[in-house]
DNA sequence: CGGCATCCGCATGGATACTG
DNA sequence: CAGTATCCATGCGGATGCCG
């Protein structure tokens, strides 16, 4: 979803600034990424990764991205053994907003988009018996 | 981003329900529609395609996914030539919420994201240099 | 511990041709 | 016009191994 080549949207406005949001923060690591930091504020990179059950190739990109356009800050500390420190920059707080209205849109509708989905699977597989 | 399987969440309690709905609405293509549609109204399926630059391919097996999760309607008028009517359901119309939240962060922050991608790049062309 | 490099399967998604 | 079917390139994303 990050880095796919589009063709460029002729018409809809806002469809074209959604589409560049989506191109940066829009895949879902990104958005999990810093869901988990919103909560617990501060995260290692194991941390993350237990959490969220990410590989470790798909964390480091996605944290350099992140860390990249500014959403993400990386702290250093070159103990023994080193220690890393990942933490949401202002820029990352401010997708926070957006992140939880996801969250609490899927919380209220999830199950109305199961039932959706069960029914019309219902309807298909009668197609195909009445066929 | 849709049919990726996903290795379990463990931690992070509401990332499971992001997990959830990013799944099924977390693509590029299923926001843009719905972001249209919200837009527009009510569409053909000539006319999203030409509005968001989406393939035919891409653009009906979103639209039957979104159909089947009940956020969007589909009615067919058998004249000649035939014609098809895309739209919102009401489960659809309350996702105009999360869409129109991201789409206001991202004319907020977009020009930030730029900046510290920009500067990013700047200070990691300079190490290559220095090197 | 916190990565990077490599290999690789598989889904995503575009282009094209064809149908009703 | 509104799709379906097919082919194919890209790259996402997981698994493994190695290094500071």
């Amino acid at each position: 979803m990050k880095g796919t080549t589009m063709a460029p949207i002729a018409q809809c406005p806002d469809c074209r600034r959604l589409n560049e949001v989506l191109s940066r923060v829009g895949d879902r690591w990104s958005v999990l990424i810093v869901a988990s930091l919103s909560q617990y504020g501060t995260l290692r990179f194991n941390e993350l990764k237990r959490n969220l059950g990410i590989s470790q190739r798909m964390l480091s990109l996605t944290l350099r991205d992140l860390e990249r356009d500014g959403l993400v800050s990386r702290t250093y500390y070159p103990t023994i053994p080193p220690k890393v420190e990942y933490a949401l920059t202002p820029l990352g707080d401010s997708f926070r907003e957006p992140v939880e209205v996801l969250a609490v849109w899927g919380l209220e509708n999830l199950k109305a988009i199961d039932a959706a989905r069960a029914q019309y699977d219902d309807a298909a597989e009668k197609d195909v018996k009445s066929a």
